[in-house]
DNA sequence: CTTCGTGCAAATTATTTGCATGGCA
DNA sequence: TGCCATGCAAATAATTTGCACGAAG
């Protein structure tokens, strides 16, 4: 069920991957950051990617208050959208997994995927709001 | 913030909160089954209303493989939707009300919204799996 | 080699908007 | 009454598709 590996398909991957693209693109922003290094691809391959690498479970695809944004796949966490400043913060944290747990064994659910979101404040914007 | 109450918006959120129709629509369910009862309203005024309602946290938007679903906003829960047979089904549980309490308490953010979405293997379909 | 992925442009689908009118508060 | 919401149609944005060609396994 593993697609091909082409150079498009492995910078989309790059690009989700580097820590300084924390900042959890959305497939405009993605499109944009693709084409800086490589303006020859074309937009319906990047769908066409993005939607394969979600299949495969390279990456995931978000849920915010306006659209998707994408995320490189790394271990189970949840992600904070903040209503304010609307960035998208990583929320790691060992629950989940006993959340899964609890879940899986309570309702006979079987879970193979997460998508965790919040929506509220984020620590920056807490602080600028109490001033 | 509240906006105005009119029979548009409120058939769309009559027809969310009926129990058959716990399949969480898609908008374009959920334009099907408010046409089938009043086909003057236009596609644009749902779209409008059922951005209006999630902002007003009346619903909830529901992200699934190939889109958008809605639900209406009852207590804290958490959804599976099917790999295999794309249901949806809401789960609720008591631990979701911990996991905010302590991601709130040790991650300095502050919580007003939650979307909580598990894909995998739901009870039927894990069955007829096993035959 | 053969099959799958690509770029391009066009097609389709989804969502938003402008405007004149009607309806809630 | 005054302002907001509506329906309609047109505009725009988002996503998908068909096709001929190039690249991966």
């Amino acid at each position: 069920m593993e697609t091909r590996n082409t150079k498009q398909k492995e910078l989309i991957l790059d690009i989700l991957s580097r820590k300084e693209n924390m900042i959890h693109p959305t497939i405009g922003e993605l499109t944009t950051l693709v084409l800086n290094e490589d303006k020859s691809i074309g937009q319906a391959t990047i769908y066409r990617n993005i939607k394969k690498l979600v299949r495969e479970g390279k990456i995931k695809k978000i849920l915010t208050n306006d659209g998707y944004r994408y995320d490189i796949n790394a271990d189970l966490h949840g992600h904070l959208v903040c209503v304010k400043c609307h960035s998208v913060y990583d929320l790691y944290d060992e629950s989940y997994n006993k959340l899964v747990a609890h879940l899986e064994k309570n309702y006979q659910v079987k879970i193979s995927n997460t998508n965790i979101i919040f929506d509220g404040l984020c620590p920056k914007c807490q602080e600028s709001n109490n001033k």
